[in-house]
DNA sequence: CATGAATGAGCGTTCATTCAT
DNA sequence: GATGAATGAACGCTCATTCAT
């Protein structure tokens, strides 16, 4: 029985390695660019063994999208736990995303600008739904903050939904813009001069005058 | 005399042929996935031919953006020109940016979806100069919209430039959310909803109390 | 334990049908005019198994190339082995030259009279080396007979290395004139009778009157 | 009748034209790396052109190759117009040979180093007929030169024909030695050195003791 | 369960040659 | 005669996937 265990354990491990190492090179070069062959020697295993724990590179990118996500919702989850008011929690919020998108960089980038192409098409739902269920999840937890604002008066009188959407998609878009070389070149200022301003910005369009 | 300006117009055509069979595969399957063959194929050319009209599928991908993004500039261009009042041309510009997202979808997404890997980073500086002194002018002149306002006293005092990023990357994000299957899921409502509460909620945040 | 034994030979095998077949077409048609198709083809593989054993074509030629030199100076080290008298030394490694021209015309032409192009140019250097350090041991050990004549008197007061190079260059270019058909018109005589009478007369030349 | 000479005077100049443009890129750059594009261009002709006045890139080499083979028979046989002993035409005909080497190191390398392929197989005879002519009769001059010596009474008696081949084969020999850059690391002296010692080595093997 | 050798379809690109004008 | 746009067959090389061991 403790074999068993044992073996279990080492696959486990062996499946962590995998998405440790793909994780890596995907955020380095992108899907295409990204072969099985580099990932298996990455994580010291043979080419075929990647094919016993994965059945395809597409799904192993979306195992490797998933556990990014997880770390987010966590960290997010866990503001929502902290009790501060409203408009504490919102800037909150925007501090934590971008911090997820400093320390996570290479999550951030597979998970909200690489080219997924038709990756996601033909797999299993199940591998997908719970990511789902989460991000739903917390959108309703945020509306619910913007609703307290509102109903403690330092909010005008706004839909909690859409106030959320438009937070989440501002700040995902600020630091979109500073993916692109090109961008930059025009942008011609740091990111964290920008988010920051931008959260001010959006606060200050939630907050009654 | 007339055989040569015939045949021009027959050069432009087949180039503009190709330019539009590539931007629909482009969109429909990014830059990787598609081929030079399917290219060929459906502009019914053969693939060496191709070559005549561009050095390279990178090349090919870039005439691509560029005519999208010379459709998008002139119409923002043409919004500076209307002569309104600084948060009319505001919301103006997110009209039009919207509108060019509802009209372009293929062009919207490839400029600013779809990953383009190392796409421009070895071609000739001068294919993306002029879409980057576009870009730079059209930040400038939305720039000065926001100075007017402050000068006129109807925006509170903001830092001009970063303004009009944001309100950029704001958009942007907007739109970019709608991308993803699984976001719409998320998301639960239309675009257009989403992006005229975030012009309004922008605009809001700008304008003195 | 004997299967990984096995399996190497295998390897080896298959290796080693690949420089056969390469040879052979290298020869027939010179390095840019064969394909690694036809090499596939006729070594029985795919295409792709190629590259397991060899990163380029341009690899695979220098393999063959150095193929045939090893079997080259191993019978001129031989000679030198051989301990005769100097003249008949020299003698005796124009009969060699002239031997492997004849047994091995293959590699000959390979070696000496294809054009190679910019083959051997982004090769890494360590695929070159060995056989540049053979080459340049040859040679000197050329020179040393040579000098070896004249200290005992046989041969006339001359440059060791010049005498050396110059009897490199001269069988060799004996040979070469009857590569072309069009030149073996003009010559109108066999190969063996002119590179005999060039030996003899560069030992001639030697020889102190 | 002058319009027909004017077009024909033309159609010539045209002819050398492409000839000159060709012979410059199919040295620099070989055969096959050379294209009828590049040869066109450098022309300032249309490609189609090009094939008005060649049937195929391999005619055109031959062609190239032919006015080469002109040139160095021509200072051949001048050598022999030149009425000196026979141990000195003899000198001089190597200077000759090596002098052709230095001047027109581009027709040199296409006459007798290049990878000629099967350039020559499919091509009419009487294209080539001339050249070969010229070279027995060079051949017969120089053999004639050996026999006057021996008659003379400077040189030992030897087979004139067999003494001439030695001579061309040894001479290009040495100059085919330093076509290779591997070579040259091996030989690690210059060309004239070698080529004026294996003269006087030659010279000294025919003259009488 | 793990291996890694083998596959083969597919890619972007080139270029000698043709042919309607 | 001259043009140059168009062709299409090749080419060297890649890489996700399979499968015998």
């Amino acid at each position: 029985m403790g074999i068993e265990e044992r073996r279990n354990r080492e696959k486990l491990a062996r499946r962590e390695a995998i998405i440790v190492c793909a994780r890596e090179l995907f955020l380095a070069k992108g899907f295409n660019a990204t072969t099985m062959d580099e990932i298996a020697q990455r994580a010291e295993l043979s080419k075929g063994t990647l094919y016993l724990y994965f059945n395809s590179k597409e799904e192993l990118y979306v195992t490797v999208m998933s556990e990014g996500l997880k770390i987010l919702f966590d960290r997010i989850e866990e503001t929502f736990n902290l009790d501060l008011p409203p408009d504490q929690v919102i800037r909150k919020l925007g501090e934590v995303y971008y911090r997820y998108y400093l320390d996570h960089r290479d999550y951030f980038r597979i998970l909200f600008f690489l080219e997924h192409g038709d990756v996601s098409k033909q797999l299993p739902r199940e591998l997908i739904q719970a990511n789902l269920d989460k991000g739903i999840r917390c959108l309703q937890l945020f509306a619910g903050v913007v609703q307290n604002g509102i109903e403690e008066g330092i909010f005008s009188p706004v839909d909690p939904r859409k106030a959320a959407l438009a937070f989440w998609g501002a700040t995902n878009g600020i630091l979109f813009l500073f993916e692109e070389e090109l961008n930059r070149e025009i942008i011609g200022m740091d990111v964290e001069q920008l988010i920051y301003y931008t959260l001010d910005l959006f606060i200050k369009g939630l907050l009654k005058k």
